[in-house]
DNA sequence: CCATGCAATGTTATAGTGTAACATCCGCGA
DNA sequence: TCGCGGATGTTACACTATAACATTGCATGG
Protein backbone atom coordinates (compact mmCIF):
# COMPACT_ATOMS: atom_id res chain seq x y z
CA UNK A 1 0.00 0.00 0.00
CA UNK A 2 2.69 2.96 0.71
CA UNK A 3 4.73 1.78 -2.61
CA UNK A 4 0.86 2.12 -4.07
CA UNK A 5 1.16 5.82 -2.59
CA UNK A 6 4.74 6.07 -3.94
CA UNK A 7 3.51 5.01 -7.62
CA UNK A 8 0.79 7.41 -7.45
CA UNK A 9 2.93 10.24 -6.49
CA UNK A 10 4.98 9.10 -9.24
CA UNK A 11 2.48 9.23 -11.42
CA UNK A 12 0.82 12.21 -10.61
CA UNK A 13 4.42 14.13 -10.67
CA UNK A 14 4.58 12.66 -14.56
CA UNK A 15 1.61 13.82 -15.74
CA UNK A 16 1.39 16.89 -14.22
CA UNK A 17 -1.11 16.36 -12.15
CA UNK A 18 -1.94 17.67 -8.48
CA UNK A 19 -2.48 14.76 -5.75
CA UNK A 20 -3.61 17.15 -3.43
CA UNK A 21 -4.54 16.16 0.38
CA UNK A 22 -7.75 15.39 0.31
CA UNK A 23 -7.20 13.37 -2.97
CA UNK A 24 -4.22 11.11 -1.30
CA UNK A 25 -5.96 10.70 2.16
CA UNK A 26 -9.01 8.94 0.06
CA UNK A 27 -6.05 7.12 -2.11
CA UNK A 28 -5.35 5.69 1.12
CA UNK A 29 -8.66 5.00 2.72
CA UNK A 30 -9.55 3.27 -0.62
CA UNK A 31 -6.28 0.85 0.00
CA UNK A 32 -6.55 0.84 3.72
CA UNK A 33 -9.86 -1.67 3.14
CA UNK A 34 -8.90 -4.78 2.40
CA UNK A 35 -12.43 -4.80 0.45
CA UNK A 36 -13.75 -2.51 -2.13
CA UNK A 37 -15.19 0.36 -0.08
CA UNK A 38 -18.47 2.49 -0.49
CA UNK A 39 -18.23 6.53 -1.02
CA UNK A 40 -20.43 6.93 2.17
CA UNK A 41 -17.72 4.86 4.03
CA UNK A 42 -15.15 6.90 2.83
CA UNK A 43 -16.86 10.05 3.82
CA UNK A 44 -17.51 8.72 7.32
CA UNK A 45 -13.80 7.72 7.63
CA UNK A 46 -12.17 10.88 6.45
CA UNK A 47 -14.84 13.15 8.62
CA UNK A 48 -13.33 11.54 11.78
CA UNK A 49 -9.92 13.22 10.70
CA UNK A 50 -11.29 16.83 9.24
CA UNK A 51 -14.49 17.43 10.80
CA UNK A 52 -17.26 17.32 8.93
CA UNK A 53 -16.77 16.56 5.55
CA UNK A 54 -19.81 16.70 2.31
CA UNK A 55 -20.14 14.30 -0.64
CA UNK A 56 -18.97 16.30 -3.07
CA UNK A 57 -15.53 16.30 -1.68
CA UNK A 58 -15.42 12.79 -1.63
CA UNK A 59 -16.84 12.18 -5.08
CA UNK A 60 -14.76 14.54 -6.43
CA UNK A 61 -11.84 12.85 -5.56
CA UNK A 62 -13.02 9.60 -6.58
CA UNK A 63 -13.53 11.19 -9.40
CA UNK A 64 -9.98 12.03 -10.31
CA UNK A 65 -8.31 9.16 -9.06
CA UNK A 66 -10.61 7.00 -11.59
CA UNK A 67 -9.53 9.59 -14.33
CA UNK A 68 -5.58 9.10 -13.55
CA UNK A 69 -6.20 5.00 -13.10
CA UNK A 70 -5.21 4.88 -9.73
CA UNK A 71 -8.58 3.49 -8.57
CA UNK A 72 -11.56 1.88 -10.45
CA UNK A 73 -15.68 1.48 -9.34
CA UNK A 74 -17.08 -1.74 -9.26
CA UNK A 75 -20.41 -1.01 -10.80
CA UNK A 76 -22.26 -4.17 -9.29
CA UNK A 77 -21.22 -3.44 -5.69
CA UNK A 78 -21.23 0.82 -5.95
CA UNK A 79 -17.95 0.31 -4.64
CA UNK A 80 -14.58 1.85 -5.14
CA UNK A 81 -10.89 -0.19 -5.23
CA UNK A 82 -7.24 0.67 -5.45
CA UNK A 83 -5.27 0.06 -8.68
CA UNK A 84 -1.92 -1.94 -7.93
CA UNK A 85 -0.91 -1.71 -11.33
CA UNK A 86 -1.71 2.50 -12.31
CA UNK A 87 1.08 2.88 -15.20
CA UNK A 88 -0.25 -0.02 -17.38
CA UNK A 89 -2.89 1.52 -19.47
CA UNK A 90 -5.71 -1.36 -19.16
CA UNK A 91 -9.30 -2.24 -18.43
CA UNK A 92 -9.91 -3.59 -15.31
CA UNK A 93 -11.64 -7.08 -14.62
CA UNK A 94 -13.00 -7.96 -11.10
CA UNK A 95 -13.04 -11.37 -8.92
CA UNK A 96 -15.50 -10.30 -6.74
CA UNK A 97 -15.97 -12.35 -3.84
CA UNK A 98 -19.25 -13.00 -2.61
CA UNK A 99 -18.35 -15.20 0.59
CA UNK A 100 -15.71 -12.33 2.05
CA UNK A 101 -16.14 -9.34 0.36
CA UNK A 102 -12.96 -9.54 -1.10
CA UNK A 103 -12.10 -8.15 -4.67
CA UNK A 104 -9.19 -9.04 -6.47
CA UNK A 105 -8.06 -7.33 -9.78
CA UNK A 106 -7.46 -9.79 -12.77
CA UNK A 107 -6.21 -8.62 -16.02
CA UNK A 108 -6.32 -11.51 -18.55
CA UNK A 109 -5.44 -10.38 -22.09
CA UNK A 110 -7.67 -13.82 -23.58
CA UNK A 111 -10.58 -12.29 -21.36
CA UNK A 112 -9.91 -8.80 -22.87
CA UNK A 113 -9.29 -10.90 -26.70
CA UNK A 114 -12.25 -12.53 -26.06
CA UNK A 115 -15.02 -9.56 -25.31
CA UNK A 116 -13.35 -7.70 -28.15
CA UNK A 117 -13.87 -9.55 -30.96
CA UNK A 118 -17.08 -10.96 -29.45
CA UNK A 119 -18.15 -7.63 -30.01
CA UNK A 120 -16.75 -7.07 -32.91
CA UNK A 121 -18.02 -9.77 -34.41
CA UNK A 122 -21.51 -8.07 -33.86
CA UNK A 123 -20.47 -4.85 -35.31
CA UNK A 124 -19.93 -3.15 -32.06
CA UNK A 125 -16.41 -1.20 -30.99
CA UNK A 126 -16.04 -1.36 -26.94
CA UNK A 127 -14.67 0.99 -25.18
CA UNK A 128 -15.35 0.81 -21.75
CA UNK A 129 -16.27 -2.88 -20.92
CA UNK A 130 -17.09 -3.63 -17.03
CA UNK A 131 -16.25 -7.21 -16.45
CA UNK A 132 -17.32 -7.78 -12.93
CA UNK A 133 -17.43 -11.89 -11.66
CA UNK A 134 -18.96 -12.49 -8.54
CA UNK A 135 -18.37 -16.23 -6.64
CA UNK A 136 -16.20 -17.55 -4.77
CA UNK A 137 -12.24 -16.35 -3.73
CA UNK A 138 -10.13 -19.67 -3.28
CA UNK A 139 -10.39 -18.94 0.80
CA UNK A 140 -14.10 -19.25 0.69
CA UNK A 141 -14.18 -22.49 -1.87
CA UNK A 142 -11.89 -23.96 0.71
CA UNK A 143 -13.58 -23.61 3.91
CA UNK A 144 -17.61 -23.63 2.25
CA UNK A 145 -18.10 -21.02 4.57
CA UNK A 146 -21.62 -19.53 4.36
CA UNK A 147 -22.29 -17.40 1.80
CA UNK A 148 -22.99 -13.49 2.70
CA UNK A 149 -25.42 -13.39 0.17
CA UNK B 1 -42.22 -8.56 -28.37
CA UNK B 2 -46.02 -9.87 -28.05
CA UNK B 3 -43.79 -13.14 -28.65
CA UNK B 4 -41.68 -12.43 -25.71
CA UNK B 5 -45.07 -12.05 -23.42
CA UNK B 6 -46.22 -15.50 -24.78
CA UNK B 7 -43.03 -17.05 -24.27
CA UNK B 8 -43.11 -15.43 -20.66
CA UNK B 9 -46.19 -16.75 -20.11
CA UNK B 10 -45.55 -20.30 -21.10
CA UNK B 11 -42.00 -20.33 -18.88
CA UNK B 12 -44.13 -19.40 -16.02
CA UNK B 13 -46.96 -22.01 -16.85
CA UNK B 14 -44.31 -24.81 -16.96
CA UNK B 15 -42.59 -23.04 -13.53
CA UNK B 16 -45.92 -23.09 -11.46
CA UNK B 17 -44.39 -19.23 -10.91
CA UNK B 18 -47.31 -16.63 -11.31
CA UNK B 19 -47.16 -14.09 -14.00
CA UNK B 20 -49.70 -11.81 -12.20
CA UNK B 21 -50.80 -8.75 -13.81
CA UNK B 22 -48.60 -6.30 -12.67
CA UNK B 23 -45.47 -8.73 -13.36
CA UNK B 24 -46.70 -9.12 -16.75
CA UNK B 25 -47.40 -5.45 -17.18
CA UNK B 26 -44.03 -4.74 -16.26
CA UNK B 27 -42.48 -6.74 -18.42
CA UNK B 28 -44.62 -4.80 -20.74
CA UNK B 29 -43.11 -1.97 -19.82
CA UNK B 30 -39.43 -2.90 -20.04
CA UNK B 31 -39.88 -4.45 -23.56
CA UNK B 32 -41.69 -1.60 -24.67
CA UNK B 33 -39.02 0.71 -24.25
CA UNK B 34 -36.57 -0.03 -27.01
CA UNK B 35 -33.37 0.87 -24.58
CA UNK B 36 -32.69 -0.55 -20.61
CA UNK B 37 -35.35 1.51 -18.81
CA UNK B 38 -34.97 2.93 -15.30
CA UNK B 39 -36.78 1.49 -12.33
CA UNK B 40 -38.64 4.57 -11.44
CA UNK B 41 -39.23 4.81 -14.97
CA UNK B 42 -41.04 1.75 -14.75
CA UNK B 43 -42.61 3.23 -11.47
CA UNK B 44 -44.29 6.17 -13.48
CA UNK B 45 -45.69 4.59 -16.66
CA UNK B 46 -47.19 2.23 -14.33
CA UNK B 47 -48.92 4.69 -12.34
CA UNK B 48 -50.26 6.40 -15.27
CA UNK B 49 -52.46 3.01 -15.75
CA UNK B 50 -52.76 2.45 -11.84
CA UNK B 51 -52.94 5.18 -10.16
CA UNK B 52 -50.38 5.93 -7.37
CA UNK B 53 -48.08 2.88 -7.84
CA UNK B 54 -44.93 2.61 -4.73
CA UNK B 55 -41.00 1.20 -5.25
CA UNK B 56 -41.77 -1.55 -3.77
CA UNK B 57 -44.54 -2.89 -6.07
CA UNK B 58 -42.01 -2.19 -9.01
CA UNK B 59 -39.08 -3.55 -7.54
CA UNK B 60 -40.79 -6.69 -6.71
CA UNK B 61 -42.24 -7.07 -10.32
CA UNK B 62 -38.54 -7.16 -11.48
CA UNK B 63 -37.10 -9.32 -8.90
CA UNK B 64 -39.41 -11.88 -9.83
CA UNK B 65 -39.14 -11.37 -13.63
CA UNK B 66 -35.06 -11.63 -13.04
CA UNK B 67 -35.45 -14.87 -10.93
CA UNK B 68 -36.96 -16.21 -13.67
CA UNK B 69 -34.61 -14.55 -15.89
CA UNK B 70 -37.01 -12.63 -18.12
CA UNK B 71 -35.43 -9.63 -17.43
CA UNK B 72 -31.82 -8.94 -16.81
CA UNK B 73 -30.51 -5.70 -14.71
CA UNK B 74 -27.64 -3.76 -16.41
CA UNK B 75 -25.47 -2.49 -13.14
CA UNK B 76 -23.36 -0.14 -14.97
CA UNK B 77 -26.94 1.61 -16.00
CA UNK B 78 -28.73 0.60 -13.02
CA UNK B 79 -31.64 -0.52 -16.04
CA UNK B 80 -33.37 -3.04 -16.69
CA UNK B 81 -33.63 -4.90 -19.98
CA UNK B 82 -36.55 -7.86 -21.44
CA UNK B 83 -34.45 -11.21 -22.08
CA UNK B 84 -35.41 -12.04 -25.87
CA UNK B 85 -34.15 -15.96 -24.61
CA UNK B 86 -35.56 -16.99 -20.97
CA UNK B 87 -35.74 -20.61 -21.60
CA UNK B 88 -31.94 -20.77 -21.96
CA UNK B 89 -29.73 -20.85 -19.21
CA UNK B 90 -27.43 -18.15 -19.60
CA UNK B 91 -25.40 -15.11 -18.02
CA UNK B 92 -26.46 -11.98 -20.18
CA UNK B 93 -23.19 -10.34 -21.93
CA UNK B 94 -24.18 -6.87 -22.88
CA UNK B 95 -23.15 -3.99 -25.70
CA UNK B 96 -24.25 -0.81 -24.37
CA UNK B 97 -24.24 1.72 -26.63
CA UNK B 98 -22.98 5.43 -25.31
CA UNK B 99 -24.15 7.02 -28.58
CA UNK B 100 -28.12 6.06 -28.72
CA UNK B 101 -28.37 4.24 -25.43
CA UNK B 102 -29.45 0.89 -26.54
CA UNK B 103 -27.96 -2.13 -25.12
CA UNK B 104 -28.08 -5.28 -27.12
CA UNK B 105 -27.57 -9.01 -25.45
CA UNK B 106 -24.71 -10.83 -26.57
CA UNK B 107 -24.32 -14.88 -25.79
CA UNK B 108 -20.55 -15.76 -26.77
CA UNK B 109 -19.82 -18.72 -25.75
CA UNK B 110 -16.13 -17.57 -26.11
CA UNK B 111 -16.30 -14.71 -24.02
CA UNK B 112 -17.92 -17.03 -21.22
CA UNK B 113 -15.41 -19.97 -21.85
CA UNK B 114 -12.48 -17.33 -20.61
CA UNK B 115 -13.51 -15.73 -17.99
CA UNK B 116 -14.19 -18.75 -16.41
CA UNK B 117 -10.85 -20.10 -17.22
CA UNK B 118 -9.36 -17.08 -16.39
CA UNK B 119 -10.88 -17.13 -13.17
CA UNK B 120 -10.20 -20.50 -12.58
CA UNK B 121 -6.57 -20.17 -13.25
CA UNK B 122 -6.95 -17.84 -9.87
CA UNK B 123 -8.59 -20.08 -8.28
CA UNK B 124 -11.68 -18.35 -7.95
CA UNK B 125 -15.25 -19.98 -8.85
CA UNK B 126 -17.31 -17.78 -11.17
CA UNK B 127 -21.17 -17.83 -10.09
CA UNK B 128 -22.69 -14.69 -11.95
CA UNK B 129 -20.49 -12.45 -14.61
CA UNK B 130 -21.08 -8.91 -15.10
CA UNK B 131 -20.36 -8.34 -18.57
CA UNK B 132 -21.21 -4.82 -19.86
CA UNK B 133 -19.59 -3.66 -22.68
CA UNK B 134 -19.69 0.33 -23.28
CA UNK B 135 -19.01 1.18 -26.65
CA UNK B 136 -20.33 1.96 -29.88
CA UNK B 137 -23.01 -0.07 -31.80
CA UNK B 138 -22.83 -0.30 -35.67
CA UNK B 139 -25.06 2.66 -36.23
CA UNK B 140 -23.83 5.10 -33.90
CA UNK B 141 -20.34 3.90 -35.13
CA UNK B 142 -21.11 4.60 -39.13
CA UNK B 143 -22.80 7.96 -38.50
CA UNK B 144 -20.12 9.50 -36.09
CA UNK B 145 -22.60 10.38 -34.59
CA UNK B 146 -22.36 12.53 -31.05
CA UNK B 147 -21.75 10.76 -27.71
CA UNK B 148 -24.01 11.05 -25.31
CA UNK B 149 -21.03 10.78 -22.81
C1' DC C 1 3.41 43.92 -5.46
C1' DC C 2 -1.20 43.30 -7.30
C1' DA C 3 -4.63 41.76 -10.56
C1' DT C 4 -6.61 38.03 -12.37
C1' DG C 5 -7.65 33.62 -13.82
C1' DC C 6 -8.20 28.88 -13.02
C1' DA C 7 -8.25 24.69 -10.38
C1' DA C 8 -9.61 22.84 -5.98
C1' DT C 9 -12.51 22.84 -2.24
C1' DG C 10 -16.58 24.18 0.70
C1' DT C 11 -21.61 24.28 1.21
C1' DT C 12 -26.37 23.50 0.57
C1' DA C 13 -29.74 21.29 -1.38
C1' DT C 14 -31.71 17.80 -4.07
C1' DA C 15 -31.97 13.95 -7.44
C1' DG C 16 -31.88 9.07 -8.17
C1' DT C 17 -31.86 4.19 -6.65
C1' DG C 18 -33.29 0.59 -3.58
C1' DT C 19 -35.14 -1.73 0.85
C1' DA C 20 -37.24 -2.61 5.64
C1' DA C 21 -41.18 -3.37 7.99
C1' DC C 22 -45.69 -4.07 8.64
C1' DA C 23 -50.66 -4.11 6.98
C1' DT C 24 -53.96 -6.00 3.88
C1' DC C 25 -55.94 -8.91 0.51
C1' DC C 26 -57.04 -13.10 -1.78
C1' DG C 27 -57.21 -17.81 -3.33
C1' DC C 28 -56.75 -22.50 -1.92
C1' DG C 29 -56.73 -26.53 0.69
C1' DA C 30 -57.47 -28.80 5.55
C1' DT D 1 -65.00 -22.12 7.81
C1' DC D 2 -60.43 -21.43 9.14
C1' DG D 3 -55.93 -20.75 8.46
C1' DC D 4 -51.99 -20.37 5.53
C1' DG D 5 -48.91 -18.53 2.21
C1' DG D 6 -48.03 -15.65 -1.66
C1' DA D 7 -48.91 -11.20 -3.62
C1' DT D 8 -49.73 -6.48 -3.08
C1' DG D 9 -50.38 -1.94 -0.58
C1' DT D 10 -48.30 1.64 2.31
C1' DT D 11 -45.14 4.28 4.84
C1' DA D 12 -40.97 5.45 5.86
C1' DC D 13 -36.25 5.42 5.26
C1' DA D 14 -31.33 4.12 3.67
C1' DC D 15 -27.96 4.58 0.43
C1' DT D 16 -25.71 6.58 -3.77
C1' DA D 17 -24.66 10.53 -6.53
C1' DT D 18 -24.84 15.25 -8.54
C1' DA D 19 -26.27 20.31 -9.41
C1' DA D 20 -25.33 24.81 -8.43
C1' DC D 21 -23.07 28.34 -6.49
C1' DA D 22 -19.65 30.40 -3.02
C1' DT D 23 -15.03 30.55 -1.49
C1' DT D 24 -10.20 29.68 -1.25
C1' DG D 25 -5.66 29.45 -2.78
C1' DC D 26 -2.06 29.40 -5.81
C1' DA D 27 0.42 30.50 -10.28
C1' DT D 28 1.47 33.80 -13.54
C1' DG D 29 1.99 37.94 -16.04
C1' DG D 30 1.67 43.01 -15.70
ZN1 LIG E 1 -6.30 -1.78 -12.32
ZN1 LIG F 1 -13.89 -14.99 -0.19
ZN1 LIG G 1 -30.78 -13.03 -21.66
ZN1 LIG H 1 -25.81 3.42 -30.82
Amino acid sequence: MAEALEAAERLCARRGARLTEIRRRVLELVWRSHQPVGAYTILERLGRERGRVAPPTVYRALDFLIAHGLVHRIASLNAYIGCAHPDRDHIGQFLVCSGCGSAAELDDRRIDRAIRSGAEAAGFAVERPVIELAGRCPNCRERGRDART
